[in-house]
DNA sequence: ACGATGCCCCTTTTT
DNA sequence: GGGGCATCGT
């Protein structure tokens, strides 16, 4: 897996300077284009990421402007890092003091310096999605207001685009508290008291680090003048992505120089729904008069078959600047598109083909040439089971992120707590973990107490034996916990986090407890040693990209914590891996791979039935869609279901119209093996063990199915007799003890060799005949 | 105090 | 098919 780095063809060698030698013309007017806004439209694949790195190298090889004086922002951490080190490459070293890094990074980064002058601490807490919906939570009882009713994460998401739209919670309050929209009505009481909450924690969530650092500029003008004095020069990546506090953020920085270069791509905007503002890059003329325009429309990554079917779904788009991309790859394997029974099979397909062409091809392919992306996260689930059962090795981005587990988040917990003693979702997190006697009603008779003194509770629990209330057990219980946070805070002013961690986690004897939770707590064991490695890691990465005044003013703890909060899950995938990427659509922006496959493509799930409400929903998921086929670079795969389970139920859904978007002259149809060969087989018919030869062609071989599903349109099929054997997905093989119900509510006790006893409701537990026995 | 059980909702996507 | 949450039993 790589960010985009098209190789340029046919480009005659010219010029003075080498680092300009390999681009086109277009890209060439880019790089050179000096003083000045400019807007660089890139198409998919067209060299966007060269660009604005090449661009970065000439401004301070050839320009003479110090590195220190560049800005640069790109959309994820590994991009940034990416970058810095091609820059480097160019350079011939670091680019020591340039600002390469998200917003939401830079963002931290700016408030680490200047949050005093908001009535922040420096050492702030982020308060990560979780973290920040538990603390809405909370506000939510303090308020009486009852979170049935209100949804907590709709209050998260209205409050998240107030900020995003730079609304105050002074400014949201006055507009809505006497509004007729009722949930607009409380969410106008909730965000203040919510803000009013984070600020006592002297937390921040996400959306804060683009807010705050817009107010820091706005409000304090010997800041910004500081800065705008130190970026001579920014560049956005992804421009078509950012929301109205981002753009406030850049143009209050750049207002006066208007050294602002935006690279983007009005199709692959698809975050529309977190903020994102399509106007920043449609109006970015008029908002920056005489801005340089350079479109670059030569694609380097894609076959043509590839891009013609990519160009004819985005030509569906209403709302569009309008570009059709070029290639000089002509030609290319069609696209093949598979009908499957439902996600199991579809899995299978994809998981054979895969084998199929990592074996046949002749050496082709490696396993990190594949990428399986979908539209959610749920529909991983099938296709890890497939991956596993063949023995495919994949890593996946997304689902439960690695930061926000249980166990990584007890973990923290502590370091989060020893760095700030008022996060009150911390102590709440740890404060029984693991198990010292410390109950709910203990909890709340200390918090009740905390408030009355004003005090924050881990002072309160320090002394929790002197205080009205407390049950005598667990106030003991509590001192013992707030005298082992004490010790611990003062271990970190000597330890660097590495060895923090670990012993930490050997005090706690925290392997032993999760040992205790049975089997999965092997995964978590693994999870915790990983942190801890990274943590190690951590001690060696921290003089990078860090500037003097920054390492004296904080500890590492704090800064590794920050980290922590702001790392997404692509940027934790393991390039050197060699193994297949299974990831939803949004996160394989800006990536590519040989082969691509994208999944669940059936009416109603790609688009999701509820873009049908909304034309411009509709055409953000033709983008989504637009995005993925732009991700392949020489074979693309689609696949869709006749049936799926979904949130339990079994949707029928149809091709997707986008889909049939795609000319059919470009597109190889055809049925999965197994609708092509069992389509008569009745629900109760063991399935051949022994592939058929399909005929097909390719890797018949490699079809193999060795399960046998449910029939779903049968409501009592199949039956289970005690003492059958079966086997299930997670938990192995086992002996059925017990048959109970009918029906749709037919539930069976089983005996797993490995797992030992489960109740199972056999709608949704998806046993499996197993006749290995 | 805390585990077991059952009910409800959920699934759109993420820094 | 799971996770959050309330309730109940020990």
């Amino acid at each position: 897996m790589t960010l985009d780095s098209p190789s340029p063809r046919a480009v005659p060698p010219s010029s003075a300077s080498p680092l300009l030698d390999t681009l086109n013309p277009e890209q060439r007017l880019a790089v050179e284009h000096f003083e000045g806004p400019s807007l660089v439209l890139a198409g998919a694949g067209s060299g966007k990421t060269r660009v604005l790195t090449t661009r970065i190298a000439h401004l301070i090889h050839e320009h003479g402007v110090p590195p220190e004086r560049v800005l640069a922002v790109t959309f994820t951490n590994k991009a940034a890092g990416e970058m810095r080190e091609r820059i480097a490459g160019f350079l011939g070293g670091e680019p020591r003091g340039m600002w390469v890094g998200t917003f939401h990074a830079i963002g931290a980064r700016l408030l680490r310096r200047h949050a005093p002058v908001l009535g922040w601490d420096r050492a702030f807490t982020i308060f990560d999605a979780e973290q920040s919906l538990r603390q809405i939570k909370r506000t939510l009882q303090s308020l009486d207001i009852d979170p049935k009713r209100f949804n907590p994460k709709a209050v998260r998401s209205m409050m998240s685009a107030a900020k995003n739209q730079l609304i105050s919670p002074a400014r949201f309050q006055e507009d809505h508290e006497e509004g007729f929209d009722l949930f607009a009505r409380t969410v106008a009481r909730v965000y203040p008291a919510y803000q009013t909450a984070l600020r006592e924690q002297n937390g921040m969530d996400f959306d804060d680090l683009l807010v705050k650092p817009v107010e820091l500029l706005q409000n304090h003008p010997e800041v910004l003048a500081l800065y705008r004095d130190r970026f001579a020069f920014l560049l956005v990546d992804e421009y078509q992505d950012t929301n109205h506090a981002q753009f406030r953020f850049l143009h209050l920085l750049a207002e006066n120089h208007g050294n602002l270069m935006v690279v983007g791509d009005d199709d692959q905007s698809i975050y529309g729904w977190r903020g994102a503002d399509l106007r920043n890059i449609l109006d970015f003329e008029t908002t920056w008069p005489g801005a340089a325009v350079v479109r670059l429309e030569r694609n380097y990554r894609s076959t043509a078959v590839i891009l013609e079917a990519a160009n004819e779904v985005i030509a569906q788009n209403v709302h569009r600047k309008g570009k059709t991309l070029r290639t000089e790859r002509e030609g290319g394997e069609k696209i093949t598109r598979v009908e499957c029974l439902d996600e199991n099979d579809e899995a299978a397909v994809v998981v054979g083909e895969i084998a199929a062409r990592y074996e046949n091809g002749p050496a082709l392919h490696n396993y990190r040439d594949f990428a399986v992306l979908y539209r959610t996260n749920a529909q991983s689930r099938a296709l890890e089971d497939a991956f596993r059962r063949k023995g495919v090795p994949y890593q996946i981005v997304g689902g439960v992120r690695f930061y926000e587990r249980r166990e990584i988040q007890d973990v923290l917990g502590y370091l989060r707590l020893v760095s700030n003693p008022l996060d009150v979702d911390a102590f709440q997190r740890v404060v029984n973990y693991p198990r010292r006697g410390i109950g709910a009603t203990s909890v709340k008779r200390l918090r009740e107490a905390a408030e009355g003194l004003g005090v924050s509770l881990l002072e309160a629990a320090a002394r929790a034996t002197t205080l009205e209330g407390v049950p005598t057990g667990g106030a003991r219980a509590l001192e013992r916990f707030a005298a082992f946070v004490s010790t611990w805070s003062a271990r970190a002013a000597t330890l660097r986090v590495g060895a923090l961690l670990e012993e930490l986690v050997e005090e706690l004897e925290l392997y032993r407890h999760l040992e205790d939770e049975g089997p999965e707590g092997e995964d978590r064991i693994d999870n915790v040693r990983e942190l801890i490695a990274g943590a190690l890691d951590f001690d060696a990465e921290l003089l990078d990209e860090l500037e003097p005044e920054d390492v004296d003013a904080f500890s590492e703890l704090d800064l590794f914590l920050q980290r922590v909060a702001l790392v997404a899950d692509v940027d934790r995938l393991d390039p050197g891996a060699d193994t297949v990427t299974l990831m939803t659509l949004h996160n394989a922006k800006g990536l590519e791979f040989p082969v691509v496959f994208i999944a669940g493509l059936e009416d109603g799930l790609f688009p999701l039935s509820r873009a049908y409400d909304d034309p411009a929903e509709m055409e953000e998921e033709r983008r989504l869609f637009y995005v993925g086929i732009t991700r392949a670079e020489d074979t693309l795969l689609l696949t869709h279901a006749r049936q799926r389970r979904r949130a339990g139920e079994y949707m029928y859904g149809r091709l997707s119209p986008f889909a049939e978007a795609i000319p059919e002259a470009l597109v190889d149809a055809r049925l999965s093996p197994r609708l092509t060969t069992a389509r008569s087989s009745t629900p109760h018919r063991r399935r051949p063990r022994f592939d058929e030869a399909d005929g097909g062609g390719r890797g018949a071989s490699h079809w193999s199915d060795d399960t046998f599903a449910p029939d779903p349109l049968n409501q009592d099929a199949p039956r289970y007799v005690k003492g059958e054997r079966v086997s299930h997905a997670t938990f192995g093989s086992g002996t059925v003890k017990e048959v109970t119900g009918f029906g749709k509510d037919t539930k069976v006790t089983v005996d797993f060799d490995d797992v030992g006893r489960k109740r199972l409701l056999v709608r949704y537990a998806n046993l499996e005949k197993d006749w290995t026995l």
